[in-house]
DNA sequence: TGTACATCAGTGAACGCGCGTTCACTGATGTAC
DNA sequence: TGTACATCAGTGAACGCGCGTTCACTGATGTAC
C-alpha cells in the first residue's frame, strides 16, 4: 500500500500533530505509539517508518511545538486574558506545550529537554519586549516573573479540576498581573 | 515471616515515605511498585497488604504530604528564598509536592485530584496570611499570583536543566516578587 | 504516451519486556489455656 | 510464667496485560525503456 510523496509527507505532519495535541492533553506515558498512528489514520506499524522511537517523536514534537516563532505580542493584557481563560485551562490540547509539558521533562531525553529549554528562552524574550520597564533588564526581570505566574496560574488551575479555585486562579492571577502593568493611578 | 504491630505501622509508614519521596522526584508513572517496595526494605507482593492497589498508594501518599497542616510562615521573603533555591530545585524529592506533582494531576483518580485541590487551597490561605495587603481580598489575590509565580518558576527551571536560565528564573522571580511586597520606596 | 517492473509506505500479526497484581507458602507473633 | 497453636505480615514465583518495537507481506507509486 504504498502512497504517493505527498500523502506521506502529510502523514508525517499529520502524526506530528496528532501527537502534539495528544501529548499536550494526556502527557507522554499515557500516550502510546498506536494511539497517535489511530489518531492520524494510519495503523501502529507504520510509525518507524517515520521516527525512530517513540523518544524520537517526542522530541520532534517539541522542536515543532516549541521552535515555530511567533509574532511579537501588540496587545499584552488581552494576550494573558486568553492564556488565563478557562477555554485554554480545558483545551490544553490547543494549549501551551510549556503548561501542559514542563512538568513532565523530568525523565525525558536530552534532545527533548534542549527543544523545552530553548521554547522556554524565547517565550520569555517575546513576553520581555511586550513588557512595561525602563531598563531592558527590569523588563526581563518582569517578564519571567510574569510567565512563571502564568504557567503555574494555568498548572494549578488544571490540576484543581472543575472547583471554583480553579477559575478564581485564573482570574485573580490575570488581575494581579494586569495591576503589576499599569501604574497604580486607577483602582489602586 | 509475619511481624509485629509495631514493625507492621512502621513498614507501612516506610512505604508511605518512600512513596512520597520517589513520587515527587520521577512521577507516578516511571516509580513502580517494586521500586517503592525496595525503597521501604520490603519485597513487592508484600505491597498489597497496605495498600488495594498504587492508584489508592498515589491517593494516601498526597494526603499524607498535603493535609499536614504546616505552621504560619513568619518570615514570607526568607520563606521564598527557600523556595526558589537551587537546593530545592535540585532535590524535588523532599520539596514542595505542589510544584512536583500537579502538572501530572490530569489523569489520576477523584481522590487523588482532592487531595492535590485542598493542598493547594490550604497553601493559598497560609500564603494570604503572610503577605501585606489592606484588605483580605488583597491579600488573598496576592497569595494566589505569588503562589502561581513561585510554582511557575520552580517548574520552569527544573524544566530548563542546569542551563543558566534555569538560575536566572528562579533569582529573577524572587527579586521580582520581593519588589512586589514592598513599597517601592528603596531601589525602585 | 504506454508498458513492465522495482521500490517502498503502510499493514497487522507477533515478539519481548516490564508492570500491576495474585497467590501458595513461611515462620515469627500473639493468644488461649 | 510457660507451652501449643492459630494468625497473618512478608516472600517470591507466577500471571496477564499492554506497550514499544520488529518483520514478512501487500499493492500502489514511480521509473526505465
Amino acid at each position: 500500500m504504498r502512497v504517493s510523496r505527498e500523502q506521506m509527507a502529510a502523514n508525517h505532519a499529520g502524526i506530528l500533530e496528532e501527537a502534539s495535541r495528544q501529548f499536550r492533553e494526556r502527557g507522554f506515558d499515557a500516550v502510546t505509539v498506536a494511539d497517535v498512528m489511530k489518531g492520524a489514520g494510519l495503523t501502529h506499524g507504520g510509525f518507524y517508518g517515520h521516527f525512530e522511537s517513540k523518544d524520537d517523536l517526542i522530541a520532534k514534537v517539541l522542536q515543532h511545538l516549541l521552535a515555530r516563532g511567533e509574532g511579537p505580542i501588540d496587545d499584552l493584557a488581552a494576550w494573558q486574558q486568553t492564556y488565563l481563560s478557562p477555554k485554554h485551562r480545558d483545551e490544553p490540547a490547543l494549549g501551551c506545550p510549556v503548561a501542559s509539558l514542563a512538568g513532565l521533562m523530568g525523565q525525558q531525553t536530552p534532545d527533548a529537554r534542549t527543544a523545552m529549554a530553548k521554547g522556554i528562552e524565547s517565550q520569555i524574550e517575546r513576553l520581555a519586549e511586550a513588557i512595561p520597564g525602563s531598563t531592558a533588564e527590569e523588563r526581563r526581570r518582569a517578564a519571567i516573573g510574569q510567565w512563571s505566574a502564568m504557567v503555574g496560574a494555568l498548572v494549578l488551575s488544571r490540576a484543581v479540576g472543575d472547583a471554583p479555585l480553579s477559575h478564581e486562579l485564573l482570574d485573580e492571577t490575570l488581575r494581579w498581573l494586569d495591576q503589576r502593568n499599569h501604574v497604580p493611578e486607577r483602582t489602586a
